[in-house]
DNA sequence: GGCACATATTCAAATGTTCGAATATTGTTA
DNA sequence: TAACAATATTCGAACATTTGAATATGTGCC
């Protein structure tokens, strides 16, 4: 693991550290979506999503595919969606730690 | 899956996406390491590794115990490893489409 | 060709992140 | 309690990211 490595994988999980992005993706979940779609599910204006899409075709975390006037995407690797959901799961673990500790009579 | 969810969401995945943050996981891998010994470690000097280990204390990504005169620090939530990882494939996945690409006869 | 539609790109301002130097804090031990 | 060791915080400068407005590109249709 040198300095490289770390430099991708941050490069990675960057791509995936945004709220818009996240709901992209999570637009993205049940299948494929063209921008115009993505921008109607998510509320995200059409220049912007264009933008982030194009951060995430960069890192291979989505494909595009034409499809008569519109361009289709698709999130390029399950695994994403795993990483995401693992996210998740640590994310309301760490909840329900906190709101344990508060209401701890301890505390 | 609310507006919320997504800022939550994001903030931890920013929490890890971040190349010396994760050096100093990648360290924490297997088991407790003081800061100094961190800081041995991943070469990151003493004030910005204190800076990022408070930022990842804030978002529960490690936990901190003194121990005499240092404070020790681990990883959390065990499941944070596992995300770590499956990004790994993720990138790893991606590279080799990459150059399985690049070297195609079709291209 | 020329128009309309869908998407992409460029630009600049606003905002956020990262860093080291300096300094503060806090426990430990004498 | 004073001195020390270990870690934390503050500050400001450098750098990176995000955004919408404007504009460009590409595609299908007449």
């Amino acid at each position: 693991m040198d300095a490289d490595f770390f430099c991708l994988h941050s490069e990675l999980c960057k791509t995936l550290a945004n709220e818009k992005r996240q709901m992209i993706l999570a637009a993205l979940r049940d299948g494929e979506r063209s921008v115009s779609e993505l921008s109607e599910r998510t509320g995200i204006g059409q220049a912007n999503l264009s933008q982030h899409l194009a951060t995430m075709r960069a890192h291979d975390v989505v494909r595009a595919r034409r499809e008569g006037r519109s361009i289709r995407y698709s999130i390029a690797n399950p695994k994403l969606i795993q990483a995401f959901d693992l996210i998740t799961e640590v994310m309301q673990e760490s909840m329900e730690r906190r709101s344990r500790t508060a209401d701890a009579p301890g505390a």
